[in-house]
DNA sequence: ATGAAAGCGCTAACAG
DNA sequence: CTGTTAGCGCTTTCAT
């Protein structure tokens, strides 16, 4: 059994003969604007006709006409093209999803632009008339195709960057400084963090939020420790003095800090709080479900499409709009800090 | 600082001017045809004003003229358009960046069309002139709004469904046959299915493959049992008679089947082996990693790609290809079958 | 209230 | 080898 597709290709100008009227008419009734004043009897004419004739508008030709696509492109920068199923780009799956979803709900198509190291984007694609505008993401270096993007004229929404121009993003800050708050909260007084990669900006923000929910909780810099690699974190439970608890830079190391503490002897949350951040599938897949901090897609993909919705519509734009707030979901894997190694729950801080 | 964006408008018709040719000469040169036979060094005149212009070619006029506008909409069913970037979908999101890769790779462009609870896909919408093809996925009823993309007329792909004409599947069967040809390799002679629901067709077909291998492994029905409900899986853990061997209906199901386990009071794989199926990023989160059956999205995605290339191109299609192969990943969650209750590694299959 | 006509930017016959 | 011409399907002045 084999099939062939097929096209109708109803004109406008079909169902203006079909109807006895010219195609300005037919095209002022099914704009249904305002300011085209035709009478009762015609329009109702002119609807029926494309109902039955089973008519569609043509995109291509209307934009053509008007300079309008209502289509963005979402560049995505992975690392390579193959193997997507598996465990990887978590964070692009979930942000494309977000913003396909946001730009349906502003009336918005989208297109993703998927970059490869093996296949850069070349601007023929990007300029070529069917973006109105583009969304970057998952980029933290002024690459050259970041410059490429740019060089389109195009109205540019970058959304968890930093390197560029119009910015989305999320509160990194008052994230980890909440979720360090939270385990203060707790009773908390040694908390450690595994920080993320230097050359990536939200981790370098998040790390600064912890600094700084480390200073407002009083807790001195010998008691916020903050680490970089899997060794240190070992190390740092096998001491004597541990901390009680770990905030990590993202929940994708979530299962390897349990393996982790699970090889120094401890239980979570008994023994030692985790925090992560991004509230990704990860931390409702480990165990104990991850107390984690919302990155705020949804959210963040709305305000990027209202940025360049703006634009397009020739108002002007912030360069940068306010952090989006964040959130933290609290789960099981954080308690109360127990009494023992480094924990209390009876004493304040020690400088205060 | 606040800044507004523009676009800059070049057509054929300035480098033709620029040029001193006409734009038909303009066209031949940039389409580069083989057939179209224009000097060496009106070419290079043209082709510098081009670069020096920075002269795009307007993808909406080409296509509104040729026809072929090279992109496909991607149809994506989620419940509800909200709370995307948390734990849901995971499916969805692999496959849409797995088929606009796919896509890319192919010289193709997509649009998701994200179809929610609250958002109906409307005709207007799917038949405007933007698209050449569908692709479908995530469904598993023939509901109406499949009908409204069928009624289209344009060629359209499933991917993973059952219900409708043109599509791609993994080969179910085939991946949990392999599942338990693995444990049964490794001694296993109790093996349990925890299946998903019935109204899924890949359910079912996997469901499907696991009884085609008990059989083929010589497993008397009792010692293959099909369960449904989690109750059913910790009733049947509990026993003294428990199975050695879990598999799962897909790899999500895998953080409760663990808890479910150690409830019990099981290790994995010390006293049971798991085996999911799907390897998404779950598999690789969960401890032990999970041995699973790899549901293989970028070929199913290469593989609509083409039925779709070849369905407009006019080429008679089969309505369904052949099952794509799948692949078993074994990791740590399984494990020879230890000697005790139920299981038993020096013997084969008690009806051989 | 409706129609005629121009044209968005491009390509494909057809002429020359 | 290159130019002329005629649209693709639609919107939008400008007439009437």
């Amino acid at each position: 059994l084999t099939v062939k597709g097929g096209r109708p290709g109803v004109t406008s100008r079909d169902i203006a003969r079909e109807t006895g009227v010219s195609t300005a008419t037919v095209s002022y009734v099914l704009s249904g604007r305002a300011d085209a004043r035709v009478s009762e009897k015609t329009r109702e004419r002119v609807l029926a006709a494309a109902e039955r004739l089973g008519y569609r508008r043509n995109a291509l030709a209307r934009a053509l006409r008007t300079g309008r696509t209502y289509t963005l492109g979402v560049v995505c920068p992975l690392g390579s093209t193959r193997a997507l199923g598996a465990s990887r780009f978590i964070y692009a799956k979930d942000l494309l999803l977000a913003v396909s979803a946001a730009a349906a709900r502003a009336g918005m198509s989208t297109t993703p632009l998927i970059r490869t190291r093996e296949d850069p984007l070349l601007p023929e694609h990007l300029a070529d008339g069917r973006f109105e505008g583009m969304i970057l993401f998952g980029v933290y270096q002024a690459d050259d195709w970041v410059r490429s993007v740019y060089a389109t004229g195009l109205p540019c929404v970058e959304i968890g960057m930093v390197s560029g121009l119009h910015q989305v993003h999320a509160d990194h800050r008052g994230g980890v400084r909440s979720a360090v708050e939270h385990l203060r909260g707790l009773g908390h007084r040694r908390i450690c963090y595994w920080r993320g990669p230097e050359e990536v900006p939200a981790a370098r923000e998040r790390a600064a939020g912890f600094l700084e929910g480390a200073r407002d909780a009083g807790l001195p810099p010998d008691w916020a420790p903050v680490v970089t690699t899997a060794e240190e974190t070992a190390a740092l439970l096998a001491r004597a003095d541990r901390p009680t608890a770990l905030v990590l830079y993202n929940d994708e190391r979530a299962p390897q800090a349990l393996d982790l503490i699970h090889a120094a002897g401890l239980r979570v949350p008994e023994d030692l709080s985790l925090v992560g951040f991004d509230n990704d599938v990860r931390a409702t897949t480990v165990r104990p479900q991850l107390t984690t901090v919302q990155n705020p897609l949804d959210a963040m993909a709305d305000a990027a499409i209202g940025l360049l919705q703006a634009q397009i519509a020739g108002v002007e734009v912030p360069v940068s709009l306010p952090p989006v707030p964040t959130r933290l979901v609290v789960r099981e894997s954080t308690a109360p800090a127990a009494a023992g190694p480094g924990g209390t729950t009876e004493q304040r801080s020690p400088v205060e």
